[in-house]
RNA sequence: CGGGGUGUGGCGCAGCUUGGUAGCGCAUUGCGUUUGGGACGCAAGGGUCGCAGGUUCAAAUCCUGUCACCCCGACCA
């Protein structure tokens, strides 16, 4: 901050002179010597670095990277790795201050970390390995092993325990904006999936859980504002912690048809990441009730080794007591899958679950983590001749099974979880294990139980929120933000404890919050273009007004030029075509692709004593006289930013 | 990793089937005419046709291999 340059400034703006003396957003409060810099110069087209296509790149498909391509704000370098050119630049800094303002106002204090890490702290906390091949790793001249760093939670850690030993330093939040570094088995979608990308990260230190839950609940209320401020329109669902361990986790998601994210929503206002949507289970039957069901008959259906194949059998051999037609959903599907244990040990693991579901790989992927899943090849069924491919059935899984010879009598080699659906009572169709037969009418909790229950099924469109809110709606997002109740984990590995009051050594308990920063600025341009271009909020675009001079009139130009000074000396950023030589149309175009919240065209009409103002967003024109055009314009400025 | 596709001036593409001196549009440079919706004329610069090997008198074109990139899926905060 330099005060004395800020201060003279602030005399210079009639509008900051009230009652508030609050300056307007748009001129970026709080974010530091680079937003006086940005306000103060002219950006003349003529010199800026900038070259506009006419034509989309070839590699690009969505709205926003084939726009900021062409509009010259970024260019590729690489697979998922993008250089950033001036005006991209600016918008950039725009979107860093508005998160630097909020992660500043609830406390939060930004530090800088090296992308560039050594192995060891990753090694400490298993993320060497556990972050697979997306990890960037290389070795320097000594064959030393580094990473360039992918998030940053061990850095932090380790930061803090360096500096503070106390109960009484805490709570600490710390953040950083940095360059991250992601090995993407398929970068895509320009910035949106960027092997190197621009993230925020923040981290909270708390004594305890409940301090915990403080520092959560304060950035997620930073997160809300951050968003709001941008634009961007969010939906907050709860999410798995997955590979980052720990209990509480949201992200927010920008719902966008090109989003990578498939998350669920109710009418009532649930909404939820499909890894972490649960499933509600019917009320089970009441045991006397269970008695009294038919008993279960195997019967013989050849032929049938799929659920499609069986429910065609069952309906033309053994029509439905009440006198419709089995469905998919009267059967019971037992899925086998192969779990592999971080440490390789494979085991085999079968599915119970309704014969219309399919098991969600990312449900299953999230459930079981950090086993990792494969499908059960050949080697591993033949370890297991009691599974009869496409006839297997509870009576030789998980606890129905038989005692083994080779395992100390233990039951049921084959760990069996089942549905939430399938609850005791239930009675289903399933394979009587053995080629060609299926049992009928098997009731859960009476002719078969489980291990456990594993909610990895399909959800669908119209499936019941779990709070009973309505039906739910599938829909796709851009992961904006996410935040992580963390816990203990990086604090357990990297032993970062503080001394209570009792003078005890406690494990400090932490949270961990991502956005990302260039891919938010994606987010930005795809939510606000059109088929002309970008068209940027006032709050990041990289200037506020195009002054256009059109037509060849030299007094067009110095007009031009004069109103450009008067709205700088204003403090808006202004960028000014003032190039020869180039038609009018071109300027439109160009001015329309860059996507500045206004423009100020000064040509043709000025003959008659007039200068445009059009709107970006809206295609709104309006002719004015120049000598009102900076009062306009401000206006128009502090409506929008309001 | 599976499927599909593409590599030819800075960008977007044609040429390849049927081998014979590498072309178009945009962009760039110069001159002139234009100037409110991506102007026009004349002239100019710029390409080891991804790479390697092979066939042939001759390869952008045919053959073999290889690399890279893009799209869909898998995977991935």
């Amino acid at each position: 901050m330099r005060p004395t340059v800020r201060s003279v400034r602030k005399s210079t703006r009639p509008w900051t002179s009230g009652s508030s003396g609050i300056p307007p957003v748009w001129q970026g409060n709080s974010a530091g010597a680079r937003e006086d810099r940005l306000a103060r110069v002219l950006m003349r087209m003529s010199k800026l670095f900038l070259r506009t296509l006419r034509e989309d790149p070839a590699d690009a498909e969505v709205a926003s990277h084939r726009l900021l391509v062409r509009a010259g704000y970024i260019r590729r370098a690489a697979p998922g790795i993008y250089s950033w050119l001036p005006l991209g630049l600016k918008v950039l800094a725009k979107v860093e201050a508005v998160v630097r303002e909020e992660m500043d106002a609830i406390g939060a204090q930004e530090v800088h970390f090296p992308a560039l890490l050594p192995r060891e702290p990753y090694e400490a906390t298993g993320r060497w390995t556990e972050y697979g091949p997306s990890l960037f790793r290389l070795a320097d001249r000594k064959e030393a092993d580094y990473l360039l760093a992918p998030t940053h939670e061990e850095m932090f850690t380790l930061l803090v325990k360096d500096l503070y030993s106390s109960y009484k330093d805490l709570p600490l939040a710390l953040y950083q904006i940095q360059t991250k570094y992601r090995d993407e088995a398929r970068p895509r979608a320009g910035l949106i999936r960027g092997r190197e990308f621009i993230m925020k990260d923040a981290y909270s230190f708390d004594i305890d859980e409940a301090g915990l839950a403080a520092s959560y609940d304060a950035q997620r209320g930073a997160y809300e504002r951050i968003f709001t401020r941008l634009g961007l329109d969010y939906v907050i669902v709860s999410a798995m912690s997955g590979a980052m361990g720990g209990s509480r986790s949201e992200e927010f998601l920008f719902p966008c048809e090109i989003g990578e994210d498939t998350f669920v929503r109710s009418p009532g206002g649930y909404a939820a990441n499909v890894e972490a949507v649960h499933t509600p289970s019917p009320e089970p039957v009441e045991a006397s009730l269970i008695a009294g069901l038919p008993a279960a008959e195997v019967a013989d259906t050849p032929d049938t080794p799929t659920i499609e194949s069986l429910v065609e059998v069952a309906n033309a051999t053994r029509p439905k007591p009440d006198g419709g037609a089995w469905t998919g959903a009267d059967t019971l599907k037992n899925v086998v899958v192969t779990l592999v244990s971080p440490t390789g040990v494979r085991s085999l693991l079968v599915i119970g679950l309704p014969g219309d579901r399919q098991v969600d790989a990312k449900r299953l992927e999230a459930a079981v983590f950090p086993a990792e899943v494969e499908p059960a090849g050949e080697a591993d069924l033949a370890a297991h001749p009691e599974l009869v491919a496409g006839y297997i059935g509870p009576g030789v899984l998980g606890p129905n099974g038989a005692p083994r010879d080779d395992t100390d009598g233990a039951r049921g080699a084959v760990r069996y979880l089942l549905d939430p659906r399938v609850v005791d009572g239930t009675s289903w169709i399933t394979g009587a294990n053995e080629a060609g037969k299926h049992v009928f009418g098997l009731v859960a909790g009476r002719d078969f139980t489980a291990d456990g229950v594993i909610d990895v099924a399909e959800v669908r469109e119209g499936d019941p929120a779990p709070d009973g809110s309505g039906p739910l709606e599938l829909a796709r997002g851009i992961e904006i933000g996410h935040i992580f109740a963390l816990g203990q984990k990086f604090a357990k590995a990297l032993d970062l404890k503080v001394l209570d009051s009792g003078g005890k050594a406690v494990t400090v308990t932490m949270g961990s919050y991502g956005i990302g920063v260039s891919r938010v600025l994606a987010a930005i341009a795809e939510n606000t273009c059109d088929d002309k271009g970008l068209s940027w909020p006032v709050g990041v675009a990289p200037a506020h007004v195009h002054v256009l001079a059109t037509g060849k009139d030299e007094a067009v130009f110095t007009t031009a030029q004069g109103l450009a000074d008067e709205l700088v000396a204003a403090g808006i950023e202004v960028l000014y075509d003032d190039r020869v030589k180039v038609s009018a149309g071109v300027k439109f175009a160009d001015s329309e692709l860059l996507g500045l919240p206004f423009a100020l065209v000064v040509g043709r009409g000025l003959a008659d004593g007039v200068v445009e103002v059009r709107t970006r967003a809206t295609g709104e024109r309006e002719e004015l006289a120049p000598e009102v055009a900076v009062a306009r314009l401000r206006d128009l400025l502090a409506s929008a930013s309001a």
